[in-house]
RNA sequence: UGGGAGAUCGUCUAAUGGUAGGACAACAGACUCUGACUCUGUUUAUCUAGGUUCGAAUCCUAGUCUCCCAGCCA
């Protein structure tokens, strides 16, 4: 265990975490374990990454471990293509597994412990279809009525399971129920279904089975069979707890050894115990969609340009886009966890990203909308390689050295014609400093035929020069730029927030969340690059000084034609006071 | 009289009958060859009404508001 995870266990005092800590103080247990138990049917995103963290982070922390478990106890919705997926993203946010497992491997264990219920009395075979059995369930406010099924004999219900089991029956025409209270408060306990039927060929285990348990069932019951301690899912399913303890209490397969055989037989590690469930609430992010629903149409409906498209809130994209693991994990540290449902402004996710690139990531020039400035007073065809930080903070960065010439490019907004009060950049007749250059004026602005500004041109004090006595000499501004005969040309995707408002799922405003789309969330521009930053690998990741954070593209981007993303800008107080 | 859960600065989150604290944001200033970073300072909160108590965010009573649940999804 890494010494900053000791530290944060004694730091994070969470509510999940304050039981964990009682747990182990009162000897209840002696290790942690967990899960984290995503369903294959979807690429993870955003709000899982708060989940992950949480179980991989509390095991670590503690010293316990946390598995991987597919839930695929529904084929058909299910795909070998998420697996690896999720695989892939849960290791790119830093966590690794005890071991990897599915509610499948457990298939033959649930079989036999849907037996025991039916032999305890605890479950029946019901022939209700779908439509009548909502219809018995009642309402919210109205009790709901026993199945005429529901006093099936022991041996009938063994034998109708069986043949269930055998394939006799066609899809939906029976299933398996608990038996435990038609007039329950809880509608989750008003005779939920354990088993249904569903002649779909799995991915793990092809058409073995023609019937599938429900998740209620099969997620209580592989908590407890991995031994696992602290059961941590989202509010949504609290009241399905007490269906959860009663799955593993009156199925308690510690002490029906027989039950679990199969998958000691298959030679799994397998130490059953009682789980207690604890439930949390869910990240939610202002300007994010966290609908698998909904990212999947934004990607079959071609609105985006795949699951890893760097304006999706999938953990894909958002590392095509630059997000980093760090960020994203101290985001989930600094929110907590607690049981109120809350929106967090995606701005506080800006700046988890902000601080961890400002520490890790070297600085770079770039220009992203380009003017020509020319230094009038060098001569033609001056060339010098000036030297660089790679990070103003940290020398362990290193320098690199940077082309300068007469001829460079700089942004087009730092030239004001008639510049707004306050701006420190350039103006006619103005100076400013050249990034690790010296001070230039501008003496003339050039346009063309429609007035437009298509070259400044200026003189550089070579007083101001570094290591000169007038290098300190104070301007208000200082602006960055690429030598033109040096530059890089690059294509630069610049990003900005997928929707226009902090809520897309609320239609309320007669738009559906589709409208709420922001058009501008991607725009491509050709850029000037310095050679430095164009030979990076790709998802190297970089500051352009002024400008933001920027990676270069994992899929598309080459040296010979770079490519870079925008992750994220600068603060900009300067836009921001409407500059 | 369905069941379950939750209400604390703008936002997240602590305080478990004993000084309402932290983080982020905001604002002001300092610094600055990135209008970044950093540093300093400031503002702002216990859903309401009663009650118990020397003392209540915390306990009690009554209310208000919000969220979740009627898949053979997870």
């Amino acid at each position: 265990m890494q010494r900053a995870d000791v530290q944060r266990a004694d730091v994070q005092r969470d509510f999940v975490r304050q039981i964990i800590r009682d747990d182990l103080a009162s000897g209840k247990h002696t290790a942690i374990r967990t899960r984290f138990p995503p369903e294959p049917n979807g690429y993870l995103h955003i709000g899982h990454a708060k989940a992950i963290c949480l179980n991989f982070g509390i095991a670590r922390e503690f010293g316990g471990w946390c598995n991987l478990r597919l839930d695929d106890t529904n084929p058909g919705k299910e795909d070998p293509e998420f697996v690896a997926g999720i695989k892939d993203d849960v290791r790119w946010l830093g966590y690794d597994w005890h071991e990897l497992r599915h509610a499948s491997d457990y298939f033959e264990v649930f079989y036999r412990a849907a037996l025991k219920l039916i032999e305890d009395g605890k479950a029946y075979v019901d022939d209700l279809s779908a439509d009548e059995v909502r219809e018995y369930r009642g309402t919210l406010t109205s009790p709901g009525r026993n199945s005429p099924y529901r006093d099936r004999s022991v041996a009938e219900n063994l034998d109708l399971f069986r043949r269930m089991r055998a394939g006799e029956f066609a899809d939906g025409s029976k299933t398996l129920r608990a038996k435990i209270d038609m007039a329950a408060g809880n509608i989750n306990l008003r005779d939920p279904a354990l088993y249904r039927i569903r002649k779909v060929a799995h991915q793990n285990t092809g058409d073995a089975w023609p019937i599938y348990p429900m998740y209620d069932f099969a997620h209580a019951l592989s908590d407890a069979m991995e031994g696992i301690t602290h059961s941590l899912c989202t509010l949504e399913f609290e009241d399905h707890r007490p269906l959860y303890d009663w799955c593993v209490d009156n199925v308690d397969l510690a002490a029906h050894p027989a039950l679990w055989q199969p998958v000691v037989d298959a030679g799994l590690e397998a130490k059953p115990a009682k789980p207690r469930q604890i439930e949390f609430s869910r990240l939610n992010l202002s300007y994010c969609i966290t609908s698998k629903r909904k990212l999947a149409q934004l990607v079959n409906e071609k609105l985006v340009d795949g699951w890893d498209d760097p304006r999706m809130n999938t953990l894909r994209g958002l590392r095509r886009r630059g997000f980093t693991p760090a960020g994203l994990r101290l985001l989930i540290e600094r929110l907590g966890i607690s049981k109120q449902n809350s929106v967090i402004d995606y701005a506080i996710l800006e700046g988890c990203i902000r601080e961890d690139l400002d520490a890790t990531a070297p600085r770079r020039m770039a220009v992203l909308d380009p003017l020509r400035l020319v230094i009038a007073n060098l001569p033609e065809g001056h060339e010098e390689t000036l030297a660089f930080a790679n990070h103003p903070k940290d020398e362990g960065f290193g320098t690199r050295q940077v082309s300068f010439s007469r001829e460079l490019w700089i942004e087009r907004d730092d030239f004001a014609e008639v510049p707004p009060k306050g701006f420190h950049r350039l103006k006619p007749d103005g100076e400013v400093r050249l990034r690790g250059v010296g001070i230039v004026k501008c003496e003339e602005v050039v346009k063309d035929a429609d007035g437009n500004v298509v070259e400044l041109r200026c003189t550089l004090d070579p007083e101001s020069r570094q290591g000169m006595p007038g290098a300190d000499r104070k301007v208000k501004g200082t602006i960055h730029w690429v030598s033109a005969a040096h530059g890089v040309a690059a294509e630069v995707r610049v990003y900005d927030r997928l929707f226009s408002v902090p809520a897309p799922d609320d239609e309320s405003d007669g738009k559906s969340w589709i409208e709420h789309i922001n058009p501008d969330a991607k725009r491509v521009v050709r850029a000037w690059l310095e050679p430095a930053a164009a030979g990076a690998g790709p998802e190297q990741r970089f500051q352009f000084e002024r400008l933001g954070y920027f990676v270069a593209d994992r899929v598309d981007h080459r040296a010979d034609a770079p490519v870079f993303n925008r992750t994220v800008t600068l603060r900009d107080t300067w836009a921001k006071q409407g500059g």
